[in-house]
DNA sequence: CGCTTTTTTGACCGGTTTCAACACGGGTGG
DNA sequence: CCACCCGTGTTGAAACCGGTCAAAAAAGCG
């Protein structure tokens, strides 16, 4: 789609940046100055809800793009989950490029439009399915990234997986909609019926799936389905 | 935006088209093959649950617009909720014109990521607000509309307004996420504390709005606001 | 080791759902 | 014209889920 040239040009202008866990990267209402590319940790974005309470509408990870390109303000804060790593693209670097290859443009609306709607079926799934779905759905996510990442080792689900949450309870919470006492609960729920096993002790956000598959059954069907909530910008 | 030249043309394109009340329009997955406006009527846009649910997320009434110029496929189906008018402009004619006036296509976008947006906003409002205040709000929505149309009337609020529901209480309870049994519930439950009248006999559909800011402050704030839920293509 | 923060667990309450029965109106066909 | 039926809407009672409040347990941190 692009010229070498253009590639070249796209890579001298990116810069890499680190945010330790718990930063601020953009906050809504900002202009957007970036399009990043999440490199390596987690990135939640998030909303302030008219009752104080801070919703967390969307998580990214590696390989994600966050393209503040077409937004005259940021409708949502992002703030780094975990340590994080991302490629900063500055939006004049892009806007130039859109001006030599005006197809790119077209492209790039597509990807933000499927963005969203990614995540407005990620809302219309949590309508309406319990607690237990939602937490479920919420692993099943995570689960199946430490999969595909890890694509070479022939896991077809049937293999224990272990992780780290990227989450703590009450960011759980925000992000289900739900309460830390239901998260909590709903865990605990699942490692008596040992779909999940919690090492607990050292590290509460240590988990183990022994069997994806059966996971995934615990949430709706399609819940951690195509690609996930996430990715909204 | 554009000359007098391409007004006529895209006028010259477009057809008026009239739907039946529970007619098809398009189904999800469909190739659009139109960008509609609203003359006069409600339309719904529906998704299927996973779980078999017939899940209402949007309305749109007169002078709404449902553009489908930018996707590759419906994401989800539009019924007529009414008897309803539409003007219809094929897509090919709007692609065309976009060709002749690109500055026209990132308006449209614009357009479309903030119905988008919209519709977040209304999904992020019922979340966590009780089945009253999602009933008081989508009534108020209505309320809202009626009193626009009548802009001349003078009517700011405190003269009695009435109108006929769109939608049957089945429908309004898969748009609210509620059961029909608890809009029933609620409706009564207004009109016993005479925030709306309900005229009852001869047609369930009818109702009585005897004070649209009491009603208002019945639901959440902000939300029967900003243009309200609906219009998510 | 104390302190704070996070997480877990328990008891209780309230709103919604669920299940079930009933009312109302509009058809159809005798 | 009436009996019957069916779809829609209403109402009631019980069960359930998740929220709230409260307190204990565990983990992080000086």
């Amino acid at each position: 789609m692009l010229t070498d040239e253009q590639l070249r040009k796209l890579e001298a202008a990116s810069r890499r940046r680190t945010f330790n866990a718990g930063e601020l990267i953009f906050k809504e209402g900002d202009k957007p100055a970036h399009t990043f590319a999440v490199i390596s940790g987690a990135l939640k974005l998030t909303k302030i809800h008219p009752d104080g309470e801070e919703h967390i509408i969307g998580l990214m990870f590696a390989d994600d793009l966050l393209c503040g390109t077409f937004k005259p303000r940021h409708t949502c804060s992002a703030e780094a989950a975990t340590d994080l790593e991302l490629c900063a693209i500055p939006v004049e670097a892009l806007s130039g490029l859109l001006d030599e290859a005006p197809q790119l443009e077209r492209v790039l609306f597509q990807a933000a439009l499927s963005e969203h709607e990614a995540y407005n079926d990620w809302m219309l799934l949590l309508r309406g399915c319990t607690a237990y779905q939602r937490v479920a759905g919420f692993l099943g996510l995570l689960a199946k990234r430490v999969l595909l990442k890890a694509a070479g080792a022939q896991n077809d689900g049937s293999v224990p997986v272990q992780f780290t949450l990227p989450l703590s309870r009450a960011e759980i919470a925000g992000f289900l909609d739900i309460t830390i006492e239901t998260v909590s609960r709903q865990l605990t729920l699942m490692k008596k019926k040992s779909v999940i096993e919690l090492p607990s002790s050292r590290d509460s956000r240590e988990v183990i799936v022994p069997d994806v598959w059966r996971l995934g059954a615990q949430a709706v069907s399609g819940f951690s389905g195509s690609g996930g909530p996430a990715m909204l910008q």
